[in-house]
DNA sequence: ATCATCTCGATCAGCTTAGTCGAGAAAGGC
DNA sequence: GCCTTTCTCGACTAAGCTGATCGAGATGAT
């Protein structure tokens, strides 16, 4: 599973919003514009993240969004499960699947399959959006030290 | 980077190559059939394997497909990055990409990324066409010991 | 009122996926 | 030499997905 272009804008929106965490709601073109998003593109893609209860809004003149869930407890694994789907490598894997494969059962390649699944759900889902906040700001840190003295 | 059903196709194709590994050439008809595989879209995936070296081919009458590399050495991984490309769960990280994201360099997901790929490439590079014949053997044996006896 | 902002559904071009098809070329048996 | 079986090659297609863009409307602060 390719991480589509919509979903990994998500995330970055989402990680602009755990950056800003507590700040009150913020603009859609702010986003779009920090993090390189197309801002009509991204109107479409917070509203589908507002509907799965990540995010809330404020509408009129000094709305905006913000992350509605705390960003200690917020994995990218489930951001990317709701935008993309199951975290599957392969049709069969997931139970979505309408058309299982004839093999059911005595496919030799079911092990190999649910061990990626296995480690790339292990990495997406401790990756949490705090703790990439925290990483860009050691990050920062570590660039510009004299800045800070 | 789900697998698609190509190479799904063409693994179990290889697959049961490797099971008939130094018996001579094997029809697509009777991989097609053994594996479920839609026939005429065998041809082409067999072809396509043909170009990348992994297996040969004989004309005619008695003709067909036979494996060309050790199944010891060939690895699933080998064979996915042939049919689908690098590995990688988003474009900017195959060096294949034209246009590379804005935020280069400071592309806070970039070693989440990393790391799933590494993990994704640790299990396909280390599962070969050997090991999955071993594995259906074990399992054959395991279900059906009355019969040996 | 007015302006900035979110909201909602429709629309779209280009690409990928999963196949299918027909005509041809080679190898072996008779 | 001919016939059958098999691979070979390129073209073709229908359907679905991706990555957007657009217009019109609803809402809230000033």
């Amino acid at each position: 599973m390719s991480v589509s272009q919509k979903c990994q804008y998500g995330l970055r929106a989402l990680f602009h919003l755990a950056k800003t965490y507590g700040q009150g709601p913020i603009k859609i073109a702010d986003i779009a514009e920090k993090q390189a998003i197309p801002k009509r593109f991204l109107e479409v893609i917070l509203s589908q993240l507002k509907q799965g209860g990540f995010v809330s809004s404020v509408r009129g003149n000094e709305g905006g969004y913000m992350l509605e869930r705390d960003p200690e407890s917020l994995a990218v694994g489930e951001i990317i499960r709701f935008v993309e789907g199951p975290l599957a490598p392969v049709g069969c894997l997931s139970s979505e699947d309408k058309t299982p494969c004839p093999l059911t059962g005595r496919c030799i390649f079911m092990p190999m399959w649910q061990r990626v699944r296995e480690v790339v759900e292990d990495v997406y889902d401790n990756t949490t959006f705090l703790a990439l906040v925290e990483q860009e700001r050691e990050l920062v840190e570590q660039y510009v030290p004299q800045y800070a003295i």
